[in-house]
DNA sequence: GTGAAAGCGCTAACAC
DNA sequence: GTGTTAGCGCTTTCAC
């Protein structure tokens, strides 16, 4: 019942030719003569032929397979940079293997294990937030499996055959609040979440900076740390609201809690930016259908995941006997500015 | 340089062994002494023995590796579905492959085939808009790899490894209608987009159906054929304000149309839900994020993808010699009844 | 232009 | 308990 599949030994036999010859023909070797190649096509049409890539893979060393591990494939960031990163590989050529860590360490280190039993030729890894210890990427490296991080990656690892992408939370940041003070506010609020994750700490940084090269006062009691939530948000807002001199501007360090800070705004009777502008981060797919539609930043999510393949890519074709591996890749995020943040 | 990886043959030199006794070793199975067992680990650990999947899959016939091809990774669905069937896999100790059509027929039976030269063990298909012809899952069947389609079925292809999960779109929009005729809306408008697709035709009946059973008359012109974005719901919803006899309710067959109407509703100074309710459907992540938050329909995304990896374990466990393939599987969705539709 | 032969790394039937 | 042997399906030298 179970049709055996039509291997190459089946259409040699059927041929009266060698198995060599028909794997030539397959693959369209120059030495062998087009009506043998013609014939070959004809019966491997006819007979549904499959090349088992296991096989060849085996044979050849080359999986043309690519490994990818993400914490997670939900929300808005990771699909779409896995959607990236699996366009990129098809047009290269290579399957694509996924393997979700769930945000869990352990996992993570299985999950490396499995690509690398695999036999995949690269790796793409965007870390959990719970791993501390690198030991895993230790072996990926030791095997000089191409590897690339990307947005949650380790600073201090390096090797041949190690690279990363991030996107540029600092750059980002510093345009928004440059943005604002073009747009004639001066008194700037920045919700952010924990400095301890690196999103923040460097968004918050951006703030900051951009606030001093403008000649701007920092003022602390307009930092809230508070849960980027919308919740969180319309919470943040009204305490700022209720300040002796109320901000005229907020940057968020998510779109969520901007969205709460509209909505605070909105429901004190003021409005959205006229009395108060308003920018995210992340431009989620929902910025466009909040009254106003939200400024915010684009991460640029399928690029980095395109990106991220080149440059596994890169390594492959180069082999490791190149002077150093490529530079990380900070991509520039992009300023959206919508009808929150705009005044003028 | 490149650490070549050890083998199961440089285990059994080292330690004096032969190749079947570390591969029955590293496999705990029953009848190697413990002793050598201990042995056998201790070095494979050493030397960071990884088993070579490739060699095993081939060798066995079996690769343990399930094909997924959807039609894109992005938007709201089909990265739960897909986040779905990666965890319920992982569970139960398959790879996956990813591939996607683009919404493309022909790359759709491109990547038919890579999955299967890839020897993949099942394959999960939800179908590109644009495949007519299904000749790429001839193949599929005349091999018995089992084949599940989810969300964009197949109807009439069957066999007796072939299933399918889909979720009950009729069922939902009934569900729908029913609960705002529960609400005292008397007068109940319909978004639709166009109906020979088989969402919007399914959700349509249900419309007209729990119209019919609770008696109330279908009013044609409050059926409206919009584009089914935030902008097309908008004017939709304008339109229908202007009626004579305007309606109490709205049941959009998504829920970015259905923003849309809420947003005309408040602009023309009503209130949701108390002069028009509101229900979208999909569940979409932003439907806590509106003012009021919108009642919807959950699609039970990830439920789907699990539900279909285990439909294919399934068959793969009793083989081909059974009776017939499972049933396809029709998910109830789940009516999530939120603000706008909530009169009492 | 084609064939013979070896072997990728692993497993499983069969010996002892 | 352990070893011997063969082979999964393919590619690739090396021969002719």
């Amino acid at each position: 019942m179970a049709n055996r599949r039509a291997s190459i030994t089946d259409l040699a036999k059927t041929l009266g030719l060698s198995p060599s010859t028909i794997s030539r023909a397959l693959s369209d070797h120059d030495d062998v003569s087009e009506a043998t190649k013609a014939r070959v096509r004809q019966l491997a049409e006819e007979l549904h032929y499959q090349p088992n890539q296991l096989a060849a893979a085996l044979r050849r060393g080359r999986s043309n397979t690519l490994g990818v591990l993400v914490p997670h494939i939900t929300g808005h960031f990771f699909p779409q940079v896995v959607h990236g990163i699996a366009t990129e590989a098809a047009k290269l050529g290579f399957n694509v293997m996924i393997c979700q860590s769930n945000e869990d360490a352990r996992q993570e280190q299985k999950n490396i294990d499995l690509l690398m039993n695999s036999q995949v030729e690269g790796i793409l890894v965007s870390l959990a937030n719970t791993t501390q210890s690198f030991g895993h990427f230790e072996a990926v490296r030791q095997q000089n499996i191409p590897l690339v991080f990307f947005d949650r990656v380790v600073e201090d690892f390096s090797g041949s055959n190690v690279s990363a992408v991030m996107i540029d939370d600092y750059q980002g940041a510093y345009q928004v609040v440059t943005h604002l003070i073009e747009q004639g506010c001066t008194r700037i609020a920045h919700f952010t979440g924990p400095l301890h994750l690196n999103i923040h700490k460097n968004r918050h940084q951006g703030y900051r900076d951009a606030l001093a090269a403008h000649g701007l006062p920092l003022d602390e009691e307009l930092i809230m740390f508070c849960e980027m939530s919308q919740k969180g948000g319309t919470q943040a807002m009204r305490q700022l609201l209720k300040l002796p001199r109320r901000p005229d501007a907020v940057f968020s360090s998510n779109d969520l809690a901007a969205i709460g800070a509209i909505q605070a705004v909105k429901s004190a009777r003021l409005r959205v930016p006229k009395d108060v502008a308003v920018v995210g981060f992340s431009n989620e797919m929902f910025t466009m259908l909040t009254e106003p539609m939200l400024s915010s930043v684009d991460q640029r999510c399928e690029q980095m995941g395109k990106t991220a393949v080149q440059l596994l890519q890169k390594m492959l074709k180069s082999g490791p006997n190149r002077q150093g591996p490529p530079k990380p890749i900070v991509l520039k995020p992009r300023l959206l500015v919508r009808e929150s943040s705009q005044r003028r």
